[in-house]
DNA sequence: GAGGCTTTCTTCAGGCCGTGATTTAACGTG
DNA sequence: CACGTTAAATCACGGCCTGAAGAAAGCCTC
């Protein structure tokens, strides 16, 4: 039940080039000795396979340390400006499209409001063209040198049949009323560059993991807290996407079956209890007309000042947030819960006590002492970062595949 | 981050021998020519892999089919016979243990009732190898040809450091206060057969998956309805363990934060409301002292009565029940629900209509969609197959990897 | 400053692996 | 009984990783 099929002696290397090139590329520079203890390889070949990361301008040496006597280890690593990769941010109120170095150092940004027309599909399939290009001409880089865009959307993406190269992806989300919306097709149409989109909640999901507080884990959910709930889970180092991707959708967990009305049209779910748009709306105190986020300041203001219906509903809302980590907890058997998102960054300082004691409270003994719950440390801007990984993650997984063009640029 | 470590060219022939032996064990007796086709392995491949296959005895030529007017093909499948398997059920009131053939037919059992001395561990320990030798002698199997012992018990189990061989498994269980008992070591001080320890609904829904509801899917989740609640969740065609492996504890999923007390110590639990314990001490009729099978079995007569507090109560479970598992879907994206343990069995065939409806009006639509729910088809005794499929599983894994004194047997 | 020591990296034979073409085997047909 | 057809076995080939032996690059001592 769970073959891996074909596999030929090939499949090796590609697998021996993307483990080195993994090591690389998160530990930092290292030598081929280090490289060949933490993969396992044999010396020799840990020397063959990076002689031809080296031939491909994968890996570069970067000095070396003297080694007790003996000959120095030269140093290696992912040489950053060898490529570039494409991060964009599908907000709920503007369009927002950065150009990274591998390093995942921000070279550029564009970034386009979406007042006037709202999610139409094709209005926002044409900024993030225009941004694309924005981006590519402001710093002078050829396309040939680009890995892929990442595109982290709202809704559920189904990633359609992979050997399309993107096309057949499709986005359903109810909140911003796409529904079966082909992005894929409609940006291929556009640029020839590889495509990745994502649920934007998940790429802020995966960013934390690579560069945030989920650094190093193997087993984790990243819960993202801002104006709805939602949540990344993180499976033997890889996304625990479900048949079709979709899986983590736990704002609309049930916390009191028949409860309050959510925005999804059922009742009784998570979102509809501790959302920052939820919390706003029941606090009823907000200034008119202020932002979400404004709004959801003065209310953690008017609590830290002691009003007592703001202090009570935090605290409600904490009860339920843990609450429901305890859920995801039970089920998924994380070793580390990080909460995230604008709201969580926001209101976390002040209700990560409660939670954790509201966690313990609602989860089973055993899983729960396996688990630390900590708060996230990447801000919103982060789901850029988080697309931008999608095209990486593929680079790496791969063992280094480059786009037919920057592979010739390499060999001349 | 998911670097699957070093790999030899050894690996791809463990690789190769492990998926054909996988074809061929679950999709029957197939020829050569046809296991090329489904495996993608080369016809070179194949007839190399499998004269090796068939000169350790894990395959056997079984009849032709003749081919159109060409050499017929020769099937092939695995000999049942070949090696045996010991599956074991720590119940909450017996323990029983079976042994069967590679073909998970059921060779002889041995049943002992846990009155006397609860579930204390020593007694259970022994209670389990008395058992195991009975089995053995009855039969007069050769204790060499037991590829391993599979054991469900109720509760969470640790694995361990998987080196040990089993010997540090530990389950911790508060229903039946078992609190970090050494389970692999006490059997391990009796026994030399390879040790699998797994939690009972976990071996349920895996026997669920290879022979009932569940076949043919690589991402579903078996909801496990009895005394209590539990799912056993399936991704890409293997069990979701997390990081300790307790992935999976539904039952204590909250439903209603701060709602009823349960058994677990905490209040809300999915458990409290819909678990048969819970409805038939909630409806309270049930005959005094009879047992909570019977009592369940009273309530539903009640309800196709028309009982009016029957039907309300059967008809909130299924609510509850269907909620529970909208958050199933949200959360795991499976393509398959199967609503197994023997009272999802009973309740079933009454309340499926009621639950797929709650899960349509709880669920996000997209992933609901993709999701179907339906009733598993084995009893509560398919706890001991589905313990047995843990050393089998092993075994098609590795590609058959015989313990050595059935190897050297072989090679003789 | 020359030889020796230590440590790192490279090279190479050896054993396997899967592929794909070729050969051999087994069967029905005319 | 020769022929066409299909299935299985065989084998040369290019690849891969390992492990051992050899080369490289420093430091230390005399």
């Amino acid at each position: 039940m769970a073959e891996r099929g074909k596999q030929t002696v090939r499949d090796l290397r590609r697998g021996s080039r993307s483990t080195l090139l993994q090591r690389l590329y998160f530990e930092g520079p290292l030598s081929r000795q280090e490289l060949g203890q933490v993969s396992g390889l044999s010396a020799g070949s840990v020397s063959n396979v990076v002689g031809e990361l080296l031939a491909d301008g994968l890996v570069e040496e970067c000095g070396s340390v003297e080694s007790d006597g003996g000959r120095p280890r030269i140093l290696l690593q992912v040489p950053p400006g060898r490529a570039h990769l494409v991060g964009v941010d599908v907000g709920e109120t503007q369009v927002r499209v950065a150009l990274f170095d591998l390093g995942l150092t921000e070279l550029a940004a564009s970034d386009h409001p979406l007042s006037d027309c709202g999610h139409d599909s094709d209005h926002v399939v044409e900024l993030i063209l225009t941004g694309l290009a924005e981006v590519l001409e402001s710093t002078g880089t050829d396309p040939a040198t680009v890995l892929g865009v990442g595109v982290g959307v709202p809704g559920i993406v189904e990633q359609g049949d992979p050997g399309t190269d993107g096309a057949g992806i499709v986005v359903h989300s109810q909140t911003v009323d796409w529904d079966a919306v082909p992005i894929g097709r409609m940006l291929r149409a556009g640029t020839d560059l590889p495509l990745y989109v994502d649920n934007g909640a998940k790429t802020l999901g995966q960013a934390e993991m690579w560069f945030g507080a989920g650094r190093g884990a193997r087993h984790a959910v990243v819960a993202l807290f801002g104006s709805g709930v939602g949540a990344c889970v993180i499976a033997e180092g890889a996304r625990f996407r479900g048949a079709t991707s979709s899986a983590g959708e736990w704002g609309h967990t049930k916390v009191h079956v028949g409860g309050r009305l959510c925005r999804c049209g059922s009742r009784g779910c998570l979102e509809a209890y501790v959302g920052a748009e939820a919390l706003v709306e029941r606090w009823g105190r907000a200034p008119a007309g202020s932002s979400e986020k404004a709004g959801l300041a003065a209310l953690l203001a008017a609590a830290e000042a002691g009003e007592a219906d703001a202090v009570e509903l935090l605290a409600e809302a904490a009860e339920y947030f843990g609450a429901a980590i305890a859920d995801l907890i039970n089920l998924f058997n994380p070793e580390r819960i990080v909460i995230g998102g604008w709201a969580g960054l926001m209101l976390g300082p002040r209700l990560l006590p409660a939670i954790r004691d509201a966690a313990t409270a609602y989860a089973l003994r055993f899983p729960r002492a396996q688990t630390s719950i900590d708060l996230g440390r990447l801000g919103p801007d982060a789901v850029t970062v988080g697309a931008a990984t999608l095209p990486l993650w593929h680079f790496l997984q791969s063992g280094g595949e480059l786009p037919a063009r920057l592979a010739a640029a390499a060999a001349g």
